[in-house]
This record gives structure tokens, C-alpha cells and sequence, in this order.
DNA sequence: AAGTATTAGTTGATTTTGTAACTAACAACC
DNA sequence: GGTTGTTAGTTACAAAATCAACTAATACTT
């Protein structure tokens, strides 16, 4: 524990915001990964059509600023899942419209009641001016 | 941008956080990745001794929460390069005390000094206050 | 002191990610 | 209307992370 530099790296924010992630992402993880077998990429695409209803890959891909190539990984498994179906765009052939099924509705609308709890559970270790702050702020991060 | 479900994934905060810790952990990992070649495991142990001067692969690992097979291919790494040295405990060969060399000191100096200035940029763009609110919540969501 | 259990750390196989090159469709320019 | 450039998405290969099995040393138990 005897520090022989005064560098504290649990207040370097690029880390101590890695390690809040990890450690707050940590157990819902499990649920989305051990209940659906889904990735990180996967829910994701999942929740985006969950809440936008329609999107092409790459309109996820800017939204969730993930590389094209992980979304069209995730959208194939998704889709090999039976949980979304493609539309090929028929004014611009390169595009496709991606929308959930039935089946991937009902998995979207389950994992948003966890998503609910688990944040619920997660912002009510904090007041509401603080919760105010955390969100602003790492909004602001995000972004930069 | 039309939603058709009011569940707000940019409030989600596994998801913001995750998002936050990404951007802003961006152009540092280009700096300790392009001019040294370093992976993020390796800067973490790098400077995991660089502040505390000699700890085991297992001390680093529950520090930076970790798994030891990261820890172990990281340390192999820093010792290829000879930014560290391995020393067998006498009173137990199972564990060794890990320090940094000359050359993994200075290494980690530059970078400290890099990661200062990136971190007053980040903090920068926040009050005095907001910035305590940010790592006391930080620091609480990576204990739990 | 022999046998079993733990612990520190490493290695190998599998999975996942990242990077670059590719195909197919469209756009722009001459 | 043919060449060149761009865009959406996929595929192939390399790099990295994860997980399980392993070795070597120590600790417990009888």
C-alpha cells in the first residue's frame, strides 16, 4: 500500500471511468449473456431497434460508435437468432432496413425491464442532484 | 430519430458509462500504443509498479481487477522489452516481486507526465465541484 | 512423512475483436 | 455511356481476450 509516487491512478478519470464501467456493466452482463446467449454488440443492436423500431447497420453503428464490421457481425447473429429481420431498400439496393421480429421484441422488452431495475438499483445509491451530475458529465465525456 | 419506446439507452448508465470511458480514454491509448507499443494491460502494470514500486502479478491483477492470465502475458511483455525485472521470493518460489527497470521507470515517468496533462484537459472541462461529485461516484459505482 | 488441497503463475485452445481488403450498388464527371 | 469515386455491408486474416488445464511450490491433515 505504501505509495513511493504520488500519481493516484483511481483518479485518473480515462481509468477510474474504465474500472466504473466494468464494475457497474458487470451483472447485467451476465443476464443478457447467460439468459440469451447474447454479446456486448449483440444487445445493443438489440436495444437500438428496440427503441428506434427501424435502422440500417450503419445508423446503429454511429449511434453506438461501433465499427461496421461488429455490427454486421451482431446483426447476423441476431438475425440467425430469428430476433430481427432485413429489408433490402429498394430505392438504394445497398442498404438494408433492420427491424426486430415478434420473437426479438419480446426479448428486447424483457431485457428493458432489467435494464430499468438494474439502473434503478445503481441510481439509488445516489441523490438526485448527484445522479444530475454523473449523467451530464459522462454525457459530456462521451462526446468529446 | 423518431422513437417509438421511451427507454433512453444514453441514460442507461452501464451503457453511458461504458460510452464515456471509451471517448475519453481514446487518444490516451493511442499515446502508450503508438509510441510504445504498449497494450492497455501493460500500461496498467506499468504503472501499477510505478507507483508502488514492487508488487506480486496477483497484488496488480486484484488491484486493477484484472485476471491473472492477462497479467502474467503483460508482465512477459513489459519483461521483453525490459521495462521490469522478476524477482523469486526466497521465502516463497511461488511468487515473485516485480520491479521496474531503469529503462521501465523512465518509460513510466514520460507517461505519468502525459497522463497528468490529459487528465487536467478531461477535468478541465468541468467545475471544481462537479469534478468531486464525478469521482466520488465513480469511485463508489467501482467498488460495487 | 505421505497424501491432499491451495496458491502463484504459465500455457494452449477457443472465442471475440480489430484491420484491411473485398463485393455490390450507386453517384459524379467528362 | 464509360471511367472514377464513394458508400453499405461482408469476409478473411491477424491480434487480443477469455477460459480451462497445467506446473511448481507451499500448506494443511492425518
Amino acid at each position: 500500500m505504501s505509495e513511493k509516487d504520488d500519481f493516484d491512478l483511481q483518479l485518473f478519470l480515462p481509468y477510474l471511468l474504465n474500472q466504473a464501467a466494468e464494475a457497474s456493466s458487470l451483472a447485467f452482463n451476465q443476464i443478457y449473456k447467460n439468459r440469451y446467449g447474447m454479446l456486448r454488440t449483440e444487445w445493443r443492436v438489440l436495444f437500438h431497434l428496440g427503441i428506434y423500431g427501424t435502422l440500417t447497420a450503419k445508423e446503429i453503428g454511429e449511434r453506438a460508435k461501433s465499427h461496421k464490421t461488429k455490427i454486421s457481425r451482431a446483426v447476423a447473429a441476431l438475425e440467425g437468432r430469428r430476433y430481427l429481420k432485413r429489408a433490402r431498400r429498394e430505392n438504394d439496393r445497398r442498404v438494408e432496413a433492420l427491424e426486430l421480429t415478434g420473437l426479438g421484441t419480446s426479448v428486447y422488452n424483457e431485457l428493458r425491464e432489467e435494464a430499468r431495475r438494474y439502473d434503478s438499483a445503481l441510481s439509488d445509491q445516489m441523490s438526485a442532484e448527484e445522479r444530475e451530475v454523473l449523467r451530464k458529465l459522462l454525457l459530456r465525456l462521451s462526446r468529446s
